[in-house]
DNA sequence: CGCCTTATGTTGTCACTGACAACATAAGGC
DNA sequence: GCCTTATGTTGTCAGTGACAACATAAGGCG
């Protein structure tokens, strides 16, 4: 009763079914509530079989992580790779597939810097990606300077004040503080499209 | 071996002896790995005291984050008073004393909006708790827009840009992201007036 | 082909955990 | 002085993370 026509003994590609079935148990129950032996169950295997691909519980949870910062890297590069041209789009557009991201899989989201794991203390496949991730967002800001567009100001600061807004912003929807207000996709947008707004005009009047 | 003089066999005050003793352990030991029973201990009572104030172990977690929304509303109220006559001021002092609480309690900062629990679902105090902070960050942002120095959108857009931008900077920092430029509380306030001032003027340039 | 090595999954086990039930002790009002 | 209620304790159970010992597959090398 396991997968489709493998009915061998190893499973093929176990490390992966397991993110796989990690990610839906982890959005259901929480962080707190996950077990490894229910990811375990799910993929089809027996209680131990994990140990072989994950240190530990964390080492499960750090590779869900991973995932998601490879995403909201493609995220930022394929927003660059649709406006060439235009950087100040190509910022709305990853901002935009950032919360998006968010509402479609708030639990892994929460796990990139909701403090269940540390980038101080971490595997390094993790560090980097979420470099990259962030270099991505450095890239797009620093065009949108080139050009000419954007204030004159360090490009990391920039860049880490948008980051900041976005994914602040994401998680306030997730945790549901807004939760009158976000409840279909267009209001998302809609509410994503005001504070992009506001955080490329500044607070402060022209 | 108890408290001071109290030798009885009641606690006196155990719910908050409790929520001391978490708040610690949380932070060494992460929410994972944070158990009931060694708060308990830590608090020196029985494995099964805490259940007299606390439902299951959510409850508790939820307390520890109520506690810091109601330290995040101080902040605000105190900067509100502080500076009576300059709304930018008490935007970027309240701003600051959320960064630095961030540093302080890590771990309190992730439990508010970090996933563990969704203020969709949860007790009802720790909604109101959420709320108050809010809408006392909408009163700073209400003031400086009521003396004409902020731009004339939503006041709750502007607030929630606010809001997510430096609660996601804090997220950033606690997280590790910038673990290089974030040792000190110096380089930590150095960093927030950065991005309080992009905040306020904008990406764009004026 | 057969053998040996290594990668991968399984079974068995242990201490620990969250949660509950039954019980014990204090506190306070009548 | 007694009864009620609030609070803490002991005992217990299924579920969990982690490890060790074992079983099975896969691949290379003769």
């Amino acid at each position: 009763m396991q997968k489709k026509a493998k009915n061998t003994y190893h499973h093929g590609d176990l490390r992966n079914s397991l993110i796989a079935a990690a990610e839906p148990l982890l959005a259901l129950k929480g962080v707190t509530a996950l077990s490894l032996r229910e990811v375990a169950k799910a993929a089809g295997v027996s209680h131990a079989a994990p140990y072989r691909h994950f240190r530990d519980k964390t080492a499960l949870i750090e590779a869900l992580a991973e995932e998601g910062f490879h995403r909201l890297r493609r995220g930022c590069d394929t927003a660059q790779a649709k406006y060439p041209a235009d950087p100040k789009r190509q910022f709305v557009e990853a901002g935009m597939a950032y919360l998006f991201f968010a509402m479609e899989k708030p639990a892994v989201i929460h796990l990139m810097f909701g403090g269940v794991i540390s980038l101080d203390d971490c595997g390094e496949k993790l560090k980097q990606a979420a470099d990259a991730a962030f270099e991505s967002l450095v890239h797009i800001v620093g065009d949108g300077q080139k050009a000419g567009i954007y204030q004159k100001a360090d490009v990391v600061d920039l860049t880490l004040t948008a980051w900041s807004t976005v994914y602040g912003l994401s998680l306030m929807i997730t945790a549901g503080l807004l939760r009158t207000r976000t409840k279909s996709r267009a209001q998302v947008k809609k509410l994503g499209e005001a504070v992009a707004d506001i955080l490329l005009t500044g607070l402060i009047k022209r």
